[in-house]
DNA sequence: ATGTCTCTAGCATAGAGA
């Protein structure tokens, strides 16, 4: 069978509800993970998503700000959400999908939405930076506590870091910007190297080719200017590597009208 | 360099965060 799963940042799931649903339609992912959908879990809009044939869905959310979910075609065997930093920001969310899965049952799919950060690359002078590091301190705590490579397992989210030169629109102008300074992409590729993870984009679409996911508001010419960040990421453990035989960058959304700054980037394994 | 978008509080608009 085919499993194709999406991440995408959709900056408030009750503002981008008809992108959501537009591209659930399109393109059938059969699990879509969400991040800063900024809506308390009693005012989720399930409904519009169930009506679709995403009968499955996990949420962790809270008010205005961060909140992830996970909408399924196939189901779960059990959800999990995970704290870090001694704050209770809904960062993260796991779903394991059950026997009705059939060929995917026993995949886990942890879904994450890392701090952006702030704007000052010091984590002495800007707390919001310190929060970001120490994350990323934690997820490294964390795989090394659970060891999540050991099953079958995606890890995917908007890790708001663009970690290699291939992921930003000029490397050397970026290197003092949050999302691109050397200590985030260093902790964050130690992260992934000891884990084992395997970045799934840049397996199928190899450096040096740019990829991006994200483009600034701020850049009213964004498509012309293409001055994007690869802050979207969806890695694989080293089981699942060979299975990934697709991506897509969904980068068509970004220009619909009120669109997220964020676009879904997609995987295709084949199990 | 600080342009845009979305949220909350609370009722018009300012501040925070991304």
């Amino acid at each position: 069978m085919k499993l194709v799963v999406t991440s995408w940042n959709v900056n408030s799931i009750r503002m981008r509800l008809d992108h959501v649903t537009r591209f659930l339609t399109d393109q059938r992912p059969d699990v879509l993970c969400l991040q800063e959908t900024k809506c308390p879990d009693d005012r989720f809009p399930s409904a519009a998503f169930k009506a679709l044939g995403y009968h499955h869905m996990a949420i962790n959310g809270q008010k205005g700000y961060h909140g992830v979910a996970v909408l399924s075609r196939l189901p779960f065997t059990s959800t999990n959400v995970m704290g870090f930093c001694d704050k209770n920001d809904s960062r993260h969310i796991a779903v394991t999908l059950g026997t009705g899965a059939k060929a995917a049952a026993g995949v886990t799919i942890h879904n994450f939405y890392v701090p952006a950060g702030g704007d000052i690359p010091d984590p002495a002078l800007n707390p919001r930076f310190a929060h970001k590091l120490a994350f990323l301190d934690e997820l490294m705590q964390w795989q090394d506590r659970a060891k999540p490579t050991a099953s079958p397992s995606i890890l995917l989210g908007d890790l708001n870091i663009a970690p290699y030169e291939a992921d930003v629109w000029n490397h050397k102008a970026l290197l003092n910007v949050v999302s691109h300074t050397p200590i985030e992409t260093a902790r964050l590729e130690e992260f992934r190297q000891t884990s084992g993870f395997v970045d799934a984009i840049r397996q199928l679409r190899p450096i040096p080719e740019k990829v991006f996911t994200w483009w600034s508001y701020r850049s009213p010419d964004w498509a012309a200017a293409d001055k994007g960040r690869r802050l979207d990421h969806v890695w694989v453990a080293p089981a699942l590597a060979s299975s990934v035989t697709d991506s897509s960058i969904s980068r068509e959304t970004r220009g619909w009208e009120r669109p997220s700054d964020h676009v879904p980037v997609s995987i295709t394994l084949d199990l």
